[in-house]
DNA sequence: GTGAAAGCGCTAACAT
DNA sequence: ATGTTAGCGCTTTCAC
């Protein structure tokens, strides 16, 4: 009576089938020289023991795991979510398995990366977190590829990129409102420190000043609802009041829509038009109907996965910026249509 | 020059230090037998070659690989997604890691699990998923302990389960509807073979009846918006029109109120008490002020991580059920206060 | 086409 | 406390 709790090894398989336990192995290696007839006999055996090969012991000896590691902020955003969807689903389909992380101070991501190094990870990808430049090169000396993901390389260039358009996205957005006849200008950022928001928040003040405009009015929201309730709070206070809003995302825009309709009393598009950034599912809700600019996150993706399989040449590793497209929506037309 | 690409192992470490492999492996291994100059020795050598251990070899001889399992629904959840978040943060913790694997059908998490089998996790979470019994009989046979989150097991003894108390917060639901004088019910199930939408919907109406009230109208949404869209028109349009809808989740439940709101104007509370499920963030949003039940889902997925990090009895696997708490808002009240 | 044998990088006895 | 020796389960020469 055995008492085994583990998994069938490709020696059991061979007993039963009366082969080699290197025959098992090339029965389970797609193009391996092996004669249909053992093949057969093989599968037949370890389709009786449930055996499938242990992709630890294959990874081993092949220096590489089939797993990609991802680095995910947190808490996620609904943005880092759907790219995740879409990378688990690509990912799969080419046979590769993602290992997650979730960054929760923003010093942990080195800690997380170096983990990941350590499971012989094919690939590192980045979504909304960056990693120390020490740490890149490693990896770049390890031939793991790292790719940021909506985060453009500061300077460094151990590490590719795919990016949405962030500046051309908000400079649609100040375009949009200058034309709606909006012209005091607020925005609420999302972090100071973050690439993204200073992207966003240059594409449209940039904008506005080349078109002979005052800066706007900034407020920082960190990307979520309780700092944007408080940063449109303080804007709207202000006087004279800002007729437009650009908040650096949409969960900060209709946190500040929420500020503006039932604490000031005040009419969205009408008296004060909101935009935002991203086109979350809230976003086209009756209740909202935001302006925003959509990234097209599966497109984005999909170059990632494009990068990761094709092990992106590493001496010169890519940066892509990839466009979304601008959805206006009522939240900034002076009269609902 | 050298051309490796690969990280340096532990017996180039020990070549430079001057000891032997295992001397390597054993600083490296807390609470081994070593001389402290020796690992200094070591660390210092490790340091100059930027060496960590590689997780897939100990993961071969250990039979375990420190990695658990997650198999997600497609889309993801705001639910499943603090659950991930959780489950994440108290998992690296104890430092085990997660691969994660979204199920884009439900036939495909089979699939998913042997994948998962074949990297020797330590263990399954599923989230929002289910398992076929043979596959789950498997990971059994192997070792390998299930556990299911939030969906409680059909009959199945091969699993463990953390679940919310769905009935209970039903029947709280139910009880307040009625205490609020709200009298035709009509009902948004999730899916009706989802387990948890079963629950949720059998707790509400099991309650009414036992109050001798009719059986509620009922609708299927999918827990998807448009579905709810639908299903909330088609309630709504009934004569006698119902007075308050219950929804399996919130999701569903804001798209009920935004339907009750602008397509048949009618006020939510005083014309239409609409209550959901989950406290999502939205819930509280003053646009919605949201009736709903609450489940402590940082408490259930520390359950889940306990019975994981104590590979909890293979014989019986437990099962848990955790209380939520009911959290009555505007949504539900005939005069807003 | 197939088996024997040599590792992949590490841990765990077993000596010393 | 440390080195030596076997493997973990597989892939990959290398003979045949």
């Amino acid at each position: 009576m055995s008492n085994r709790i583990s998994a069938p090894s490709a020696h059991d398989v061979a007993r039963i089938a009366g082969v080699s336990q290197a025959a098992v192995s090339r029965a389970f290696t797609p193009g391996a020289s092996i004669a249909k007839a053992t093949r057969e006999k093989v599968f037949r055996a370890a389709e009786s023991l449930g055996y499938r090969p242990n992709l630890i012991a294959r990874s081993l000896i092949k220096g590489e795991s089939g797993i990609v590691g991802v680095v995910i902020g947190n808490p996620m955003s609904p943005t880092s979510m759907s790219a995740l969807d879409a990378l688990s689903a690509l990912l799969s389909a080419a046979g590769k398995h993602i290992l997650v992380f979730t960054a929760d101070g923003s010093s942990a991501v080195d800690v997380h990366v170096e983990d990941l190094l350590r499971y012989r990870v094919d690939a590192v990808l980045l979504l909304t977190t960056i990693v120390s430049t020490t740490l890149a090169e490693r990896c770049q000396a390890e031939g793991v590829p790292i790719i940021s993901f909506n985060r453009p390389p500061r300077g460094s260039k151990f590490f590719a990129s795919v990016t949405g358009d962030n500046r051309g996205g908000a400079k649609c957005t100040a375009e949009h409102l200058l034309q709606q006849g909006y012209r005091r200008f607020g925005l609420i950022a999302g972090y100071s420190e973050s690439s993204t928001s200073r992207d966003r928040e240059s594409g449209f003040t940039s904008f506005l000043v080349s078109q002979g405009l005052p800066q706007p009015e900034r407020e920082v929201g960190h990307y979520k609802r309780e700092g944007a309730l408080l940063a449109a709070r303080k804007l709207l206070a202000r006087k004279p009041r800002p007729d437009a809003l650009f908040c650096a995302n949409d969960h900060m825009a209709l946190a500040a829509i929420d500020v503006a309709r039932y604490e000031f009393g005040l009419e969205i598009g009408r008296d004060v038009g909101i935009a935002g950034f991203d086109n979350i599912d809230e976003a086209s809700w009756p209740g909202y109907e935001l302006t925003t600019y959509s990234l097209p996150v599966e497109t984005m993706i999909e170059k990632v996965v494009a990068m990761l399989l094709t092990r992106t040449p590493r001496k010169s590793p890519g940066h892509t910026t990839v466009e979304g497209h601008f959805i206006p929506r009522n939240s900034t037309r002076r009269t609902r249509k």
